[in-house]
DNA sequence: CCCTAACCGAGACGGTACGTCCCGTCTTTTT
DNA sequence: AAAAAGACGGGACGTACCGTCTCGGTTAGGG
């Protein structure tokens, strides 16, 4: 009877067996291209052959690499993102929650917003997007941000019938929302979100 | 160099004297067809070519009456959503804000959906889109919810610091987040999140 | 008294009914330009993408006319060979039949015999443009030789059992095969090809 | 004293002393599967890639022995009717003539045909192939059928003016035009050619 | 018996051209 | 004028091969 258990973090994709390898440069530079076509001229404007000639390349060298425009777009997102996803956890639930919160709302109110709006927008007819985006960026750091409310709960800090999902739901809807339509989401207005919604997770009694 | 774009609703003073008026019953059968493309086959294949096959008029009527494609879908989701902006008023400023809330999930969890998912798409490379969504749709909306908050905090029901523009962030964003990912808006989520949000809204004394 | 006697040759096809009518200009630009790349620099060349460069047109204008790159060629080929059918016809069928192969042999000698040449390269790995060409260029030319020929014949010039079919094949064949092979078909050599052909052609008795 | 075996002129054929030799198998399993392809499906698909899968060969193998596209196909041209010239030689020099017609054009109306056809193709865009066909191929047929011919007028049983040249022209264009045409050359048309050519030869007295 | 140069597979890379889909503008006839 | 029909210039798409270029892994012969 062989039980036979597979290694348990073995990387399936044989990385590369044969064949010239690929030159990681060009895929860096199609990236960055890519990456400063999403953030200078936008979405409309970004096109495969703009891409390759900013990222002086030839255009068959990218459909070697992403099926389409939109997975190039999603791997630019998720480059652009993949820094971001450093969690601080300090002491405080209310504090760690509040950093979080403004975190996320700096990051997309600098130039990677506009990266992030450009895949919320591609989502919207592309459900592999949508599939990469709650995949990889969304859930990740909901799963963290539940953590550390259940913390909350836990340290008896929070009320304990506290919903922590739709306390998410609404942090990160009312960041989205104003991302998608040109609001600024600086630290003063993300500590005004914050404030009003932790207000509604205090115990009632003495606090 | 004609520019030659009829406004939206027509002006009381008929500009012209003289020639075939416009058939009405075009300009209708044109946003019906835009309206079921975006519903059924979403933005991706929402071409003008699209929408004049089905409704059976020549590109050049459509182009007549709208500059581009994007105006086009404007004021096709505008049509859409017209009816929607029936706001019930009642005795309770809670209840007004939790049906208020409900209505816009339950209708944005409908076919309307589909449309507005599609416009604020388009607001990300189209400026205008983003006015028109702004002023037409969320203002009015925003203008009478804050009423509602207003009025909560009048009857000493709400805490008289509440930040009544955070709620509503809070309350928008969550419902278009969900909306824009795929995920139901349904009564059952929309209690809950409007529960979440008006734990933080009530006085700290006897309530 | 009005016979009203319908047009002989009404084009079944009604040509235009609707929408704006093509231009004919274009469509003179494009097989010019198609006809010059070839002559000038040959099939391998021969790339939609240049004769709309040197048409000055664009590309989708040649494809709403053409199906594809073979097509186009074909076209060109018949314009180019249309004016060369004229047949003379003499008193004598041995002159006939000598002028009109010299003819062919110069035809083919010139510019234009690129692109008969090119035309038999595509013909190769396309039936279409095979048939174009035996329909509409060989056949003609044959039924047109074997009449010639056959009044030979009844003139008792030639042969009673003379093959023309045979002697069209050779003739035809013969001025084929140097053209593709760069040799030239000139005046001298056509009327050595002629005469050897004519003499199996003529009767044995005091002729 | 120096032995000194140096070779003074080193013998161009044997370039390398050293390394892994080529596979000579490989050599034969691309040139076959050369040959499969354009008999099979086609100049148009006849590509090297389509090769090396056909033959289970690395691309760069073919492009290690042929330079290009086109050397692969003369090359495989060439072998292809390497034992097609094989001829026969009797007493009667009619006969001969009339075999080798029939040899040529059997041959070609068999799978071969398809290749020389192709290459005839080609040729019209590459002055190499055309050089190659008329080197290696035309002219050695040429030389034996003229030789042939010739021994007809020793025996006087040709007319002592006959131009052999034309002759061959005839003969041998015929067969190439129902070649690229796609009409059959079988050996009753094969004897018709012949047998009408034949006529012409002949001396006029008593024959 | 190992060294080494060439072979062989695999596939990246820069390119060219293909044929398709829309865009928004224009030109013409019919209503 | 409006409306239908469709030509036109143009931009981008994704695909198929081309011929060149690295790679790692394999074979013989020559030292």
């Amino acid at each position: 009877m062989k039980t036979e258990t597979a290694p348990p973090f073995v990387e399936s994709h044989s990385p590369r067996a044969t064949g010239r390898p690929r030159d990681e440069g060009v895929h860096r530079a199609i990236l960055d291209a890519a990456y400063a076509i999403l953030v200078e001229v936008g979405l409309k404007h970004f096109s495969i052959d703009a891409v390759a000639a900013k990222a002086n390349v030839a255009r068959t060298t990218i459909y070697r690499r992403w099926p389409d425009k939109m997975q190039l777009m999603n791997e630019s997102f998720l480059r652009a993102f993949e820094p971001t996803l450093e969690f601080s956890s300090t002491h405080s639930p209310r504090d760690d929650f509040r950093a979080l919160v403004i975190s996320l709302a700096r990051t997309l109110n600098g130039p990677n917003g506009r990266i992030a709006a450009s895949v919320v927008a591609q989502a919207q007819s592309d459900p592999k997007t949508q599939e990469m985006f709650l995949k990889n960026f969304s859930e990740p750091l909901r799963k963290h941000s539940t953590a550390l409310l259940q913390a909350g709960i836990d340290k008896k800090e929070f009320r304990e019938d506290l919903n922590i999902a739709r306390i998410l739901d609404a942090a990160v809807g009312a960041v989205y929302f104003r991302l998608l339509f040109g609001q600024s989401t600086g630290p003063a207005w993300a500590h005004q979100l914050v404030d009003t919604l932790l207000e509604g997770c205090y115990r009632k009694d003495g606090q």
